[in-house]
DNA sequence: GAGCACTGC
């Protein structure tokens, strides 16, 4: 029936012209095309260009189709436009090729990892940041493209971080000099000194080359000293580093900073006792502070992966810690100096109501206070002694009095510390095995006392081979890099051991070990730590008893597989869920019997 | 099955 098809076509067409108007409309009433023109300029005119429009202004979708028009495109380049997230990079490029009046692979395509439809004939060009960035390591100078647009910059990933730094060119277009950057953590240091070790071995030959070297605190001593060291000629130092190297450290010759302007700072809830470590805005004194590190010998540069406007909303100074931490101990402090007002006290920056009054219910929990607020005799003024937090100084006091105090003074100087164990990623499982050699299936408490009796024995062994004091440190340096220990977090806990055990020599605790016994041993763990204890429930995840938070086993634990019914625990952090670290088995009835001032009336 | 800013007493 040929007029019949005749007619359907007719039909089509119409509907067709009808929808394309409506598209040249829509378009036109986006609030971006009256700038068109000037947005085109401005592009041709600078090498980077920061576009900020109000959500649907049109930016996305409009800016790369005014460039194809102003004949950014010609020659065969493309314009690439990266997006944070995979199915923004598909839905935003169907959406263009269908203003184009195209199919989509043709003129406008987007390639996400495992997905691209782009063809040679692609010249807007959809796409996450990681793969531009992949797309990077092949092609430094991204050759191809005449224009980059890295859309939803505020969406700051690390990718899109470095993207922003190689874009400005973190070195083929600056002269000499080492470079400096700010990242916020291991992990963030770790992936892009990968990213960059991948990518330095694409540079043109004739450029100079790259050598990153990493430092943050809980980076071993020997390979901190790396980032001091100097590059060799024609050689670039790239030192990532946390902002260790903001106040601690000063790294002579550094001629450029990047400073992408985020820091990883502690938060507190007093309420739920819940740390957590979170990624925030530097403030504008840090931001000073880090660019303050390029040219300290020279003139130097800054690289500031912000805006000019965002660095006006940074905040002036960092919130001070005593407004993100527990005070249990200021508190103490302050009671022992009979400052008995604690609300009313004039802090210099004042604390939450909440969280002094969370730290006053703590104290009198652990025996510090008595009910009326004072400092309670003995065990009041002895806490106030001893610099350790109140929970640990309370397990001190209470180890005394069960005879298992040499246990518990080294389980308080080794949790008083930053991480024993280091476990390097490309070594993961020999520093798991490694540490199987000290892992108690009690818990975590006991095997960081056989991990801290190992190392004294190792010390003991080469004192009595009548080695030099100098010796018998370097044996235990060589005993920890075997044992993938923290050679400078044992130091420190050993240090941390010897001073306590002066002040608890002096206040006249009884000295006293379990020996074998470590059922006594868990049991003080239970009378000093109830305050953190959490039950497994029958799905497996754990409940804290005091705020009945659902938390689930660190896998850094050695209880992570065992699941055990009952545990004390010694650290509750939110990181991807919420965690306890540092852990003990322990019978539930020993928490009735022992802490009958908390359970028993819960019973 | 996580991924760990800094300092001080």
């Amino acid at each position: 029936m040929p007029s019949f098809s005749a007619g359907a076509s007719a039909q089509k067409q119409q509907n067709y012209q009808r929808r394309r108007q409506q598209v040249r409309e829509q378009r036109k009433s986006l609030p971006i095309a009256s700038v068109e023109k000037r947005l085109v300029d401005e592009v041709r005119k600078n090498d980077t260009l920061i576009i900020v429009g109000e959500t649907g202004s049109g930016k996305t979708t409009q800016l790369p189709q005014f460039l194809y028009d102003g004949g950014f495109c010609q020659y065969g380049k493309v314009i690439g436009i990266t997006q944070p997230r995979r199915v923004a990079a598909v839905t935003v490029a169907k959406r263009v090729a269908e203003e184009c009046n195209d199919q989509l692979g043709k003129k406008v395509g987007y390639s996400i990892r495992f997905d691209d439809s782009t063809s040679n004939a692609t010249r807007i060009k959809y796409m996450t940041d990681g793969l531009l960035l992949r797309e990077a390591l092949l092609d430094p100078l991204l050759s191809k493209y005449s224009v980059i647009v890295v859309d939803e910059a505020h969406e700051r990933t690390v990718h899109t971080d470095v993207l922003l730094g190689l874009l400005k060119k973190i070195h083929l277009e600056e002269g000499p000099g080492d470079i400096l950057a700010f990242l916020t953590g291991q992990e963030e240091i770790e992936s892009l000194e990968r990213l960059i070790n991948e990518r330095a071995r694409l540079l043109p030959p004739e450029s100079s080359k790259i050598w990153t070297t990493p430092i943050y605190s809980s980076l071993p001593s020997e390979q901190q000293m790396n980032a001091f060291k100097s590059a060799p000629a024609g050689t670039r130092k790239v030192v990532l580093a946390t902002n260790i190297a903001e106040t601690s450290v000063t790294i002579p010759g550094i001629k450029y900073v990047i400073d992408p302007g985020m820091v990883k700072a502690r938060a507190y809830n007093p309420v739920t006792g819940m740390e957590s470590l979170i990624i925030i805005p530097v403030s504008k004194a840090q931001a000073l502070q880090r660019s303050g590190r390029a040219g300290r010998e020279g003139p130097g540069k800054c690289f500031r992966l912000f805006q000019e406007s965002e660095f006006d909303k940074l905040v002036d100074s960092t919130v001070p810690e005593i407004k993100r931490c527990n005070l249990s101990n200021v508190v103490l402090q302050l009671k022992a100096l009979e400052i008995d007002d604690i609300i009313g006290f004039d802090f210099m920056e004042k604390p939450s109501r909440t969280a002094i009054l969370k730290s006053l219910e703590q104290l009198i929990l652990l025996g510090a206070l008595t009910d009326d607020y004072k400092l309670s005799d003995p065990v009041g003024h002895q806490m106030a002694r001893l610099p350790l937090d109140p929970m640990y100084s309370k397990a001190l006091i209470v180890s005394s009095e069960l005879k298992c105090l040499e246990e518990m003074l080294i389980v308080v100087s080794m949790l008083s510390v930053e991480s024993i164990f280091f476990s390097p990623r490309e070594k993961l499982e020999e520093a798991r095995a490694a540490r199987k050699g000290f892992e108690s299936l009690e818990g975590d408490h006991i095997t960081l006392v056989n991990v801290y009796r190992a190392a004294a024995e190792c010390l003991e062994k080469s004192k009595n081979a009548n080695a030099k004091e100098r010796t018998m440190e370097k044996a235990l340096t060589r005993w920890c890099r075997e044992n993938f220990i923290n050679h400078r977090s044992l130091k420190h806990a050993r240090d941390v051991h010897s001073q306590i055990q002066g002040h608890v020599q002096q206040m006249g605790l009884n000295p006293s070990s379990c020996g074998e016994d470590m059922v006594l041993f868990r049991r003080c763990l239970t009378a000093a730590f109830f305050l953190n204890a959490a039950m497994r429930q029958p799905d497996g995840s754990y409940r804290a008893l005091a705020t009945s938070q659902s938390v689930q086993i660190h896998p850094s634990s050695g209880l992570f597989r065992t699941k055990p019914d009952c545990v004390i625990f010694n650290e509750l952090v939110r990181t991807t869920q919420n965690y306890v670290k540092n852990l003990t088995r322990i019978d539930p009835l020993w928490l009735a019997e022992l802490a009958p001032q908390y359970y028993a009336t819960e019973d």
